[in-house]
DNA sequence: AATGAATGAGAATTCATTCAT
DNA sequence: AATGAATGAATTCTCATTCAT
């Protein structure tokens, strides 16, 4: 597989360097010499497989969004056939400990920081948000149609849903470990508790 | 009044083109040359004023927090008795075209994305939420106590409630014109009709 | 008289200030506010008197210039008939706590390095250097022509004494407190004492 | 030999420009631009080599330092047995055209003025005129047993010696060209011939 | 492939000078 | 006279980019 050719690890060396570096430096005062030296390799290294600074940043938005895409799905795919417990696996792989570290979570903040300046990092955060909106708001809205309904339209609760947990991750990164990651994720299946009561008791039941 | 003052009306003036220029270029890339062309003034003005870059920005976010609470704290104070009234005047400040006008939404997100880079930033930010979340939640636990709880916890509502109300922020920033003030307003008001639903028909009641 | 005058006690006031300055910055580090500050004058004042920094520290030096060559010739002047006598009161002068303080030292140090980079200053530098020369070497030839000889000519004698003098000037600038004004004045008599050994005992025969 | 890789070579490059633009503009005075232009390389050449300009100024000195060093040792070394010979030979290094140019010892000037606003400068300053001063107090001491003396102890000679060294450097830093470096010697050689005059009537009979 | 030296453009900062009050 | 605000030129320092080995 790609993911191991040398070529291949050498860019996810780098990658994984970027993003500890934006975290500590922030995305513009991130320069390729600290990120040459956090991947411990030369500094030509870092020119030489991605040709700008740019390429960099975008190669780097660009792993974070799809390895995030993969793990909120697969977590969906593995979680059993009810859309709530979809739903809560999918909570569940937000605040998980590989996608919602605190490097990557700083990272996060640091490309919807700079949205508006570079179109780029905006588009690609645009398809991920909207992808991500239609995958909870198809699971809310199997589960308002399964009756767990309080009067919300399935649009509304997903949204809602969404701006709390990067509402969260912000809070994550300000605070540090002030609120842990397992805080963050009750105070959103609380909330799903009370939108969806006679869902989440079941599921408890179910557990139990 | 001291804001009347030519000194303090040139900070104001400065730091409206610091947050202005922040929007359109970002933190760190925002030059202050880039400020003094915005501000309309020579380039040691900013210099005069502001010693150093970070003093402007940091006279930035102060202004920015400073406005923040003011608006929220004086919009609960004109709401009328009732908590849940005060809760939804504060939602409405904090989507209202001044705290929330592009401009500074994008501003926040910048000093959000600095904090781990810059100290100051984070402990402002950090003491700004720390009100924050202590007015809303003491607002909630009102409406609670009241009668008209859903079975959480006031602290978790509040918690939930600050964490949509920034993402929501967020989504305005990276979206822009897609998802309005109004409808993250109403996003964040259907959350709440969800949790209060007693509160909220009497409050429309008697409205009506 | 002129040094009475508010406009003349401004001057010297500010002319302090600039030497107490430049002996802590130097020169060229020197600014205008560093000097209005020590002065405890606004900063507007510096450049009323002074049109320009240049103006300024030329004024300066002509003022350490000044008083060193009216302390150095009335001490000649009233130190008796001897020429011994004169040049031993000459060296006192040079060693004097007004002249040969830290600060002034260290602004004579600081004038001297520029001499090259600002010919003002070293036109001022060399006529001073050469009346001083001339009274040294004039006191040196009555010296040797009373008897007082072992060989050498009077301008040898003056040329090497003087440059003792600024040498040993430079040592109290750079060591500081090392070695005393009165170690080095020590130092430049002994010369003398090797140099005229008769018209050194003589003088202290009469002395005792 | 380290001095013919191609950084050394760059450094020292670099390190004589620096003294060249000392020179001419003095040391605060002197851009990094000025010493781009003299070495003949583009501006990033020098905040390579040396990360900043202090950097820079502290290298600049050390060369000249240890060159000096260098020069009056071997000077020393090289001269035969008798001190009187190895004094001489240092007093001629002292003069020599590579360590006294009229480039270096504008440079030292500049470095002695710069003593009490930069420490590490003075550090340097005093390290060196330290080891000369035991390294001429030895040789003066030497002589005196030899039974040169003329009463004065070692140590003021030397103080004196090297005081006059200096105060003759500043000279032919001030007036350039009007005393040339061969009358500042024997100016110096006067000196001692009156202080050991047996001593050096020997060493002009060896001569012969 | 890899290295790291070289380049020079860009930005913060510092100040002398000017000027309006 | 006195003040200190305003101006913008000059300088240091940092880096992304390029390139020779």
């Amino acid at each position: 597989m790609a993911r191991h050719h040398p070529q291949e690890l050498r860019r996810r060396q780098l990658i994984a360097a970027t993003i500890a570096v934006i975290a500590r430096r922030g995305l513009v005062a991130a320069t390729l010499a600290d990120v040459a030296r956090a991947a411990k390799v030369s500094y030509g290294v870092v020119a030489f497989y991605f040709r700008t600074k740019d390429a960099l940043l975008l190669a780097t938005l660009d792993h974070l969004a799809a390895e995030y895409e993969g793990i909120a799905a697969s977590a969906a795919a593995e979680a059993g056939p009810s859309p709530m417990a979809k739903l809560l696996a999918v909570l569940d792989a937000d605040f998980s400990p590989v996608v919602a570290s605190t490097r990557k979570i700083a990272a996060w903040t640091a490309f919807w920081a700079e949205c508006r300046a570079t179109p780029k990092f905006r588009r690609r955060c645009i398809e991920l948000e909207d992808r991500y909106f239609r995958l909870t708001r198809d699971l809310c809205r199997r589960i308002v149609e399964e009756g767990g309904s309080v009067g919300l339209k399935p649009e509304a609760i997903a949204a809602g849903l969404n701006a709390m947990v990067s509402g969260l991750w912000l809070d994550l990164h300000i605070r540090g470990t002030r609120m842990s990651r397992a805080e963050a994720k009750r105070v959103t299946r609380d909330y799903l508790a009370a939108l969806f009561p006679r869902e989440m008791s079941r599921l408890r039941r179910e557990a139990a």
